[in-house]
DNA sequence: TTGTACGCGTTATCAG
DNA sequence: CTGATAACGCGTACAA
């Protein structure tokens, strides 16, 4: 009680002093003229000693901002017509501003808050403003007008192998974005773009490997995405899979079973929308007959389980509760990505996981392109990045009880 | 298996085709008065004819529409010479980029996600970009360039009470900014600001009248935010709970115990930093002198706790876990949000919550911008929005025993 | 209904 | 090192 009484009290009582809207704008805005002016000098040496002070002597230099400062001059101000004097020079001024294509809403997936939260964290410290679109948007309809404009100074994209062509394509034709750079993020390496990628190959191998250390011998992996997406290097992930069975001398087709867990298998819970993708999706299976039962009933001998990510290991948990197969005595799960915990009962994330740098290829690609953006000599270079990624183990992999 | 390379064939194969960046950009621009040249008209009556039809001739005006399509004259390309030449009478363009100020990294967290969704919904349909901003950086440092260049139309903003007067007159200060539109969405209100608020009175007499239907009469609140943050409207929640008391005929000072549980009493559980402030954050308490556990052994007659919000909520039932209390057998709980679950066995969502409308406050708050932003009249007009929240409950409560 | 003329504020060029 | 000048492309008074 003692705490709300300070809080209220503390609040500030100036609300007379709050400097509120004016009615109108100060009509008024100081010029380069009025700093030539005031200097007793011309506009083009006012002009110069700010954009090329090495032109002019220093004591004219410091003369000029100190006026210009004084009489607030703020260039800032008069963008547009620098921009315009600028254009007959063929030059064109950054607009330090970034478009961000993500696939869905991407506020509801930790994978792509993490993806943000690295992007954000490069950019806005270094004064890009950030433009976040739909991809789907993105490539049904027209392009924001802000492309139009020119106002994007590049992109950062996350695109499925169906829209990349078709993003790619509009972005190129329009003529005012054209040639500028754009970075693919984890998604599919585009000709004439950058990227960020992880190795696909390398989550299946290390997930795979790890079971077979624990004596696994049959293990079950996931070929849909529960939301019906299309599943994103799925073929390079299960070269792994393949692999690591290979290096144990065991013979894939026999040791590793396929199972479709799609979305028409879910029964949703009734949920206010907002829960309905949030990390703890509460989800059961909708009947006996789930596919994932099935299977496990013809394949008794599988013990393990690879999920497609977090979120995927998580409901594949619920279902073996459903029918009392404890998690990790019964079967061992392992996600991807590390994006989302599955609880055990002291509240504390038990998901054994292949972890993938989120932030960090955020982080990455901002910085990539902010260095296209800016390096003259380099700008025309595309690059290509990999990032390493890494076994979590936790609790819900153990031994094989066979 | 299948599935999976099915995937790897249908990758489109037209490396070959794709537009790639060229070394130039096109140096030649379609200006207004190629499209006059093309007309055989003057440059004034294209320009007329493209922004103020009705001054011409049904006829003409087609006509110059359609050369100006076929010579693919792009108006946004030309926006740096409209604006400079807009100035000189004294208008200012729509930018279509409002700035985004919130209190936190607000990628970690669901209200803020929500909320963005929200905004996020209104906003880039109707063609406006978003600058996100940290209101920490925004209070303490330098405001973006982009409001000196004047790109910024507008700002919808959640700023804690020790921090609303900084920003507005920061804002205020900025003579580029100065008299836009400026909405607080879901905290203080400021003057000369619109906002959209919520009723934090009404959370508190919901709750707690809540809980008294169900028999309890001893019930503890949270004071502290667990991150240290101020809590807001604490004093106006404490009022509802207060209300609902008396209502009751009861004392709130017998009735209602304080409890502070700041961070200092929690040990975060030792994650990759990503899992920090995702919504099921592990942590336990440190020892068995946590002050909650203090005052429940102090007030035996306690059955029900209201949480400051779901977050919170989460953890104090980890506290009760540790030393073995219910819920909601031996105690009720209460959060407020109703972003994050907390999960029975079943890995449903049991927490009893009171609702706030998160997403429809954050579309409120864009919709709302955008009209100050568009219709001429009423831009003057500030407005104040009251949302309603509702009681959702679940399984986190239960009659009192007692 | 249409055309003429001017200026928005800056910058690079070129001549001193 | 400094100054005069000519655009950049557009939109609007004003005159016709």
């Amino acid at each position: 009680m003692l705490e709300a009484e300070l809080i209220l009290v503390k609040k500030p009582m100036h609300d007379q002093e709050v400097p509120v809207r004016q009615a109108k704008r100060d009509p008024r805005h100081v010029t380069l003229r009025d700093v030539a002016r005031q200097c007793g000098m011309s506009l083009t040496t006012v002009s110069r000693a700010l954009n090329h002070p090495e032109f002019h002597k220093e004591e004219t230099v410091e003369r000029i901002l100190s006026v210009a400062l004084e009489l607030g001059y703020n260039p800032a101000y008069h963008d547009s017509a620098r921009r315009l004097s600028l254009r007959r020079h063929g030059i064109e001024l950054l607009n330090h501003q970034i478009a961000l294509v993500f696939p869905q809403d991407f506020a509801y997936s930790n994978y792509f808050r993490l993806l943000f939260a690295g992007i954000w964290d490069v950019l806005t410290p270094a004064g890009f403003g950030l433009v976040l679109l739909k991809s789907s948007s993105f490539v049904s309809s027209q392009l924001p007008v802000s492309f139009a404009r020119g106002e994007i100074d590049g992109v950062i994209m996350h695109v499925t192998p169906s829209d990349w062509y078709a993003a790619i394509t509009k972005l190129r034709e329009e003529s005012n974005f054209g040639p500028r750079p754009v970075m693919s993020l984890l998604s599919n390496s585009i000709p004439g773009c950058s990227s960020v990628e992880v190795d696909a190959r390398c989550h299946g191998y290390l997930a795979v490997k790890h079971l077979l250390g624990l004596g696994h011998r049959a293990i079950m992996y996931q070929i849909k995405h529960i939301d019906m997406q299309p599943l994103w290097h799925i073929s390079e992930r299960v070269a792994g899979y393949q692999q690591a069975m290979q290096e144990h001398g065991l013979d894939p087709a026999i040791h590793l079973i396929p199972v479709d867990i799609g979305a028409a298998y879910w029964e949703i819970a009734n949920e206010p929308k907002q829960h309905h993708l949030l990390s703890a999706l509460p989800a059961v299976p909708r009947s006996d007959d789930h596919p994932l039962l099935v299977q496990l009933r013809r394949h008794p001998e599988v013990t393990a389980v690879l999920a497609h990510n977090d979120a995927s290991a998580i409901l594949i948990r619920h279902v073996l509760d459903f029918i009392g197969i404890r998690v990790p005595e019964d079967m061992s799960i392992i996600g991807v990505d590390d994006t989302d915990p599955m609880l055990d009962a002291e509240g504390r994330n038990m998901l054994t996981t292949v972890r993938l740098p989120l932030e960090e290829a955020g982080r990455l690609a901002a910085r990539e392109l902010i260095r296209q953006l800016t390096d003259k000599d380099e700008s025309q270079q595309e690059s290509r990045h990999f990032l390493p990624t890494e076994l979590i183990v936790r609790g819900s992999t153990a031994p094989s009880r066979r």
